[in-house]
RNA sequence: GCCGCUUUAGCUCAGUUGGUCAGAGCAGCUGUUUUGUAAACAGCAGGUCCUGGGUUCGAAUCCCUGAAGCGGCUCCA
């Protein structure tokens, strides 16, 4: 089964959806009924009745039965005037309301939801999409399925039978064409494949992820909380998140050094003024935290880094051959978010970002840009990320009050990135036109975790607009004042957030250099020379920096161990007797770090301590034991 | 913010139509046990049934508020 024909058997579900809810409510009002990854989904305008449980297994088993009645799914065309006719004595506003754009743009505009919602984006190498040519449209396409007809353009399969396996999953509100002052409706949405195999692979996978759910994890895992009384959003770290946030954070931070980034460090609240020249003020005023001193001055709690960066930039005189300067921080900002938008990791209120900016001359843009990309490559691609999808993110010529700064800009400095990401890729990347922030365009890192998601963590972003705002100029060779560039980019976007993606992706099996406990030791007995042996090496592996963990409770070995596997903790000493006489342990190794062939294998303590201090500086992968 | 669902012990969850329904397992504590590679045994202690109102002779249970969480929408790192 080709591309076309998923599509046509997904899209051909939607109607048997709408079918099957017309069947059960006749009143109901259709939406539309796209195709999304991996399925599809119908808005519905039910009034005020409001799908249950046990109306989701009715609708269900009337798809079933409409699919085992095979009805042919026939076309028709109607001029549009009928079928707007047709439309207003069914009393189908929604409907209605699509013929009519029809008629006056050419276009449901349907199209760009479809590709816009399968995160497929448009093809690479096209900056400025123009919009489609507008052309009077005289004929519209219908597909009738036993007693339902739809207006469609189609393609279809030839009849209901022919659908594959599908499961209806859950109903959602949304806005009627996305529009947060529209109604709203009720999205039912499915998933459908060519075969049942490929339908139980798909819903093993959400249970794998389910599994992995880095909320669930990091409860299990005891790496963050969340409390009522601080708020939502706003995670507490314990000891153990704590430190691998750091490591992370440090390790993105030696890689920046190396390429010649210094650290500084700014305040987290700021006057009103400095948001007003940046553009933030008006730009982000609905997430801005705002603080009104005593005396009636305006705060604000950054909500992001750039400005005082450039604060630190502009404190003195540069010369171009001071260029360029790169600061690097990681620090938190704070956005109010609204309630609805917020969940575990990925989306809070207080936000940490590794940020870093580069003040540079127009001409060092490309070669900065090139080895920040290398940074973000060798940062993801050691913690096992397959490689990127690259998203050029645009303005978007349409909506130009999203944006500042004057067009030309805009599109010098977008075709300057495209050819960027054309020298180091190809054609391999495709556009984000809208995506942009506000002061510039960006490339976007689109990774892939190991169970097939994709998020978007690092990014680069060109901004020419803020340099302009504050001011920022170097003195060039003659003399001149001349205006720079800023070049932002947040490798791992906000810790957070990539924490969310990294426990999924690792199933909160960290790599030892990471991992918060790296090496358990499980006392076999409590008589005191076992005891003393177990804290001899606990403070051996501390003193070359490994973090350790005993646990000499009163439990058997074997409850010992389990606790030690559920933590996930890479090795697993168990020591008694036998390694007191010996000198030597047996580790147990996690079993995806294990290398085949070297189970079961006893090491003197020495050599144990040291190889394991040897891969948490090496950052290796795989064990080396 | 919007639509829908949810909230009972530190955690995961039972609690029938409103009437001995304040319950279990795990975790915790105290004993016993001294354990050899994924859960020893026994006992004890733990709860404003999310908050605040209301209906009722009586509310974990029904209604209204608010908060937090979940699935989406909108927005976004």
């Amino acid at each position: 089964m080709n591309n076309e024909q998923l599509y046509a058997m997904r899209h051909s579900l939607a109607h048997i959806t709408a079918h099957a809810v017309q069947n059960l409510w006749p009143d109901a009002k259709f939406g539309v009924g796209p195709v999304i990854e991996n399925g599809f989904y119908y808005d519905i305008d039910l009034g005020d009745t409001k799908v249950s449980d046990a109306d989701f297994k009715k609708i269900e088993k009337e798809m079933r039965r409409i699919v085992s009645n095979d009805y042919p799914f026939e076309r028709t065309e109607k001029p549009i005037q009928e079928a707007l006719i047709w439309a207003k004595e069914r009393q189908q506003p929604y409907k209605v309301e699509l013929l009519n754009d029809l008629m006056r743009e050419g276009t449901t505009l349907a199209s760009e939801l479809d590709s816009a919602m399968m995160g497929i984006g448009l093809p690479a190498g096209i900056i400025g999409v123009t919009r489609p040519e507008v052309q009077s449209v005289v004929d519209v396409s219908f597909y009738t399925n036993g007693d339902f007809t739809d207006l469609c353009r189609g393609p279809h399969v030839e009849s209901t039978g022919k659908v594959g396996a599908f499961k209806l999953m859950r109903v959602a509100g949304a806005y009627w064409r996305g529009k947060e002052s529209n109604p709203q409706m009720q999205r039912l949405y499915g998933v459908a494949f060519e075969t049942q195999q490929q339908l139980d692979d798909y819903l093993a996978m959400l249970e794998e992820a389910k599994k992995r759910d880095h909320r669930k994890l990091g409860q299990e895992l005891d790496l963050f909380v969340f409390s009522d009384l601080v708020g939502a959003g706003l995670p507490l770290w314990t000891p153990r998140g704590t430190t691998l946030k750091n490591e992370l954070d440090n390790y993105v931070q030696e890689l920046r050094d190396e390429m010649g980034f210094s650290e500084v460090s700014i305040p987290h609240i700021t006057r009103k003024d400095l948001y007003e020249r940046s553009g933030h003020w008006n730009k982000f005023s609905d997430e801005l935290f705002r603080i009104t001193t005593r005396e009636g001055h305006e705060f604000a709690m950054k909500p992001m880094n750039c400005p005082h960066h450039t604060q630190l930039y502009a404190s003195r005189q540069r010369s171009y051959r001071d260029l360029p300067i790169r600061y690097r921080e990681t620090t938190m900002v704070y956005r109010d978010e609204q309630t609805g938008e917020l969940g575990g990791l990925s989306r809070v209120r207080g936000i940490t970002q590794d940020d870093a900016h580069i003040f540079c001359r127009a001409g060092q843009v490309e070669d900065e840009a090139k080895k920040l990309w290398n940074v973000i490559e060798t940062f993801y691609g050691s913690l096992g990320f397959e490689k990127f999808r690259i998203r050029l993110s645009t303005h978007d010529p349409k909506n130009k009050e999203a944006y500042t700064g004057a067009e030309e800009h805009w599109n010098s400095t977008e075709s300057q990135l495209a050819s960027i990401i054309r020298e180091k890729i190809g054609d391999e990347f495709t556009m984000g036109v809208g995506e942009a922030a506000f002061y510039g365009p960006k490339i976007d890192f689109m990774a892939r975790d190991a169970i097939g998601r994709e998020h978007q963590l690092a990014t680069i972003q060109l901004d020419f607009n803020q340099p302009e705002g504050f001011d920022l100029t170097c003195r060039s060779e003659s003399g001149d004042n001349e205006r720079i560039v800023m070049l932002h980019c947040a490798v791992m976007g906000s810790h957070e957030r990539f924490l969310s993606v990294f426990i999924e992706h690792t199933a909160g099996r960290f790599p030892l250099w990471c991992a918060p406990e790296q090496v358990r030791i499980i006392s076999v007995n409590q008589e005191e020379p076992t005891i003393r042996f177990v804290e001899d090496l606990a403070s051996r592996a501390k003193s070359l920096g490994i973090r350790v963990v005993v646990d000499n409770n009163n439990d058997s070995v074997g409850k010992k161990i389990r606790n030690s596997e559920k933590m996930k903790v890479p090795y697993t000493l168990v020591v008694g007797s036998k390694e007191v006489l010996e000198g030597r342990v047996t580790p147990r190794v996690r079993a995806d770090l294990a290398v085949e062939g070297r189970e079961e294998s006893s090491y003197a303590i020495d050599q144990f301590m040291t190889s394991v201090a040897n891969e948490v500086r090496g950052r290796v992968s795989k064990s080396s034991l």
